[in-house]
DNA sequence: ATATTATTTGACGAATTCGTCAAGCGCAAA
DNA sequence: TTTGCGCTTGACGAATTCGTCAAATAATAT
């Protein structure tokens, strides 16, 4: 029903540490690790503690339902975008819906663009 | 720059769980935790594993990154407006700014009707 | 081939969380 | 008063992660 397990971290976190072109020591000294401690993680021999956890996902710049897998959007709107989500979140069902579409149709035009 | 710190946690774990009517005991069966555990992390007297921290965001269907007060937003779009995001996010910069006005537009309509 | 860098693996004691259990407090209903 | 419920606190051994360090491997560049 939920969230699959702690399979999908060490994947979601060696990804993103390459897509961000760090090296394991290079987002360690970023978050204030060791960098066997990234090492570990990666190769699942460990589970970051509640405070690792910030603070990978703050050096990578994602959110940690992301490296944990529960969602899968890297963001889940830490980067600047908060208002939107806020707004929409507010809204009636009604709105919601027209937000919806709003954004599918900018979001198809983008893709038939290309 | 970045996430406040842990004291957040502790607070947000106890208001979502009233929020969401639940006695400690009962968010303690629905995410397969002893009581206890629930009052020791209320209190600050403990933090939560990387697992039990998945268990607590399940249970209280919220995002993780809500729950440790990375974002002020509960959902962080686990419910079902999955795909509004995902939209979002593929959007151009220009179109962004665009689907943020019109968002910014419905919410503002949705305010000043109260 | 050599050197350098990136990564892995394992060990170590220290620190923290784990689940379980017991005891207690405050409050409200019976 | 007594009963029950929600919650707190502390202790306990077991399990896990902590940071540090050493040693080995892999891959790449000089």
């Amino acid at each position: 029903m939920s969230t699959p397990d702690g399979k999908l971290f060490k994947k979601r976190l060696s990804d993103t540490r390459k897509l961000r072109d760090f090296s394991q020591d290079g987002l360690a000294k970023k978050a204030g690790l060791p960098s066997t401690a990234i090492s570990h993680f990666e190769s699942g021999a460990r589970k970051p503690s509640f405070d690792n956890l910030r603070k990978l996902a703050d050096a990578l710049d994602v959110s940690i339902d992301y490296l944990m897998g529960r969602v899968d959007e890297m963001t889940g709107n830490l980067t600047g975008d908060v208002e939107i989500f806020r707004d929409y979140q507010n809204l009636t069902d009604d709105d919601r819906e027209l937000a919806r579409d709003f954004m599918a149709r900018l979001a198809k035009r983008n893709k038939d663009k290309a």
